[in-house]
RNA sequence: GGAGAGGUUCCCGAGCGGUCAAAGGGAGCAGACUGUAAAUCUGCCGGCGCAGCCUUCGGAGGUUCGAAUCCUCCCCUCUCCA
């Protein structure tokens, strides 16, 4: 069912909504017809790939299931020089061995996405060809194509040009454009994509391919996406969603997905899952809380996607215990292999929240529940959690509490532990220690 | 190199030498409402068992009974000129 070798890349991307901008439509969508081969960069400035990045990642991996070669490039070397695009300030500049790192760090996440076994796909970093470059070498062969006019006409540079843009960063279009040329050289590959931020970039590419080789190649673009309130993706008061688990565990990551926004859902289930569109066109019109059975799919599939099987599972199931569960029917979205009853409590209970073990002494003499709110990470200071508490938004066992200084005590103790709420979602599990 | 502007609590942005832990907005958090959504309303929003005390206004000194507000030097940013 997901293995649709035969329909057009081109097409599969436009009907998910991928595609903002091409450089030629029609073009694009006849050179697909045949196994091609295509690029996207990712910059190694982090340890780990955000949810920013899942919309180019799910690109490859459509690309790929459709039986063309996708090319990731850690832009180790780019990574140096730092792409001003889209960008307000200069990025914080890293260094060679931090990149490096990074680098390989990303090799190993994109690697859940996408197959690179056996040449089906390519891993490049563009360090290894950049690095070497010889200044004079390269201005005389790639410099010389590029119009200073020109490049300061482009969008992506305008917006540097009121608030300062140094010259280092300047370049970063020709490193780009020289990244397309020699992927173009040595591997064939004629299609760059990116976010729409790199619009300038990828058409400098393309031009540079076709000054110096007299060859057409293209370029596709993703939108800039939005949630329904205007937020960029990915963001959250507690920082970015990471793709890697140690930054952003499953729990987290399955909850970022189900809080959706209503409006959200339905774009989302097509960018960020595999699932077939007229499955997804088929939910596009459910309305109020039945949305929230759609979102629990979404929520499924894409940490799945990303996590694997069974830590999706185990957030679904933590989730259901925490928020209580919901019977999700077959015929709903019945691409996806999410379980759609409600587990047995027993199994349940075997979820990850955080817990943190106390010596029973001291809960015998009970611990002001400010105190604990803050010992254990729920809240930052003892002022915060005595807020929180003011304000009834602390419960122990479900129940509210009511003075800030209340006692925590071994009577609270149920089944061997004691679970404490800050608020309507966050959860944290006390477990004792048998001292004396 | 020359001339000017400016660096304030997460962000933007006010701030008369005392009444400033510092206006206002945004973000965030809690409560109400709900569907683990959005919108809305209310409260909170440096630390501390908190009617009080402690540490903040680029950095270091200084003037004052008293400074975020005045002076000196330094660091950084931006604009214009060369």
């Amino acid at each position: 069912m997901e293995d649709k070798g035969l329909q057009n890349a081109y097409e599969v991307l436009e009907e998910r909504g991928f595609i903002e901008q091409s450089t030629d439509v029609d073009a694009c969508r006849q050179l697909l017809e045949k196994p091609t081969t295509c690029y996207i960069g990712f910059d190694p400035t982090a340890t780990s790939l955000h949810v920013g990045s899942l919309l180019p990642i799910m690109s490859l991996a459509h690309m790929q299931r459709c039986g063309h070669r996708p090319i990731a490039l850690v832009g180790g070397g780019t990574a140096l020089v730092g792409d001003p695009s889209g960008k307000t300030e200069m990025r914080q500049m890293l260094s060679r061995e931090e990149i490096d790192e990074n680098a390989e760090k990303l090799k190993v996440q994109l690697g859940r996405f996408i197959d690179f076994s056996s040449g089906r796909a390519l891993l490049v970093n563009n360090a290894d060809w950049l690095a070497p470059l010889n200044y004079i070498e390269f201005l005389r062969d790639i410099g010389r194509h590029f119009s200073v006019n020109r490049m300061l006409s482009a969008e992506s540079y305008k917006m540097r040009l009121e608030t300062g843009l140094s010259f280092i960063e300047f370049n970063y279009m020709l490193l780009q454009a020289y990244d397309f040329l020699l992927l173009f050289d040595d591997y064939d590959c004629s299609i760059q994509m990116g976010g729409s931020d790199q619009w300038g970039n990828i058409v400098a590419g393309v031009d540079l391919v076709r000054r110096m080789r007299q060859k057409t190649v293209y370029g596709i673009t993703f939108p800039l996406i939005t949630t329904a309130s205007g937020e960029k993706m990915g963001k959250t008061a507690q920082g970015a969603i990471w793709l890697d688990s140690s930054l952003t565990s499953p729990y987290e990551y399955y909850q970022y997905w189900i809080n959706t926004e209503d409006q959200d859902v339905t774009r989302f289930l097509g960018y960020f899952t595999f699932l077939p569109m007229d499955e997804i066109r088929a939910v596009a019109g459910l309305q109020g809380a039945d949305l929230n059975l759609v979102k629990t799919v979404l929520a499924y599939e894409v940490t799945r996607i990303t996590h694997g099987e069974a830590p999706a599972s185990a957030a679904q199931a933590e989730s259901e215990e925490i928020f209580g569960a919901r019977t999700i029917p077959d015929d709903l979205l019945p691409g996806s292999g999410v379980r759609r009853q409600p587990m047995a409590a027993a199994d349940a209970a075997a979820a990850g929240m955080p817990s943190t073990t106390i010596g029973s002494s001291r809960l015998r003499q009970g611990i002001p529940a400010f105190e604990l709110f803050a010992e254990v990470g729920l809240c930052s200071s003892k002022g915060e959690a005595r807020r929180l508490l003011q304000q009834g938004g602390g419960y122990i066992n479900g129940r509210r509490i009511q003075k800030f200084d209340d006692r925590a005590t071994l009577e609270h103790l149920d089944k061997g532990e004691i679970l404490l709420r800050a608020g309507k979602k966050k959860y944290h599990r006390i477990q004792v220690d048998e001292d004396q």
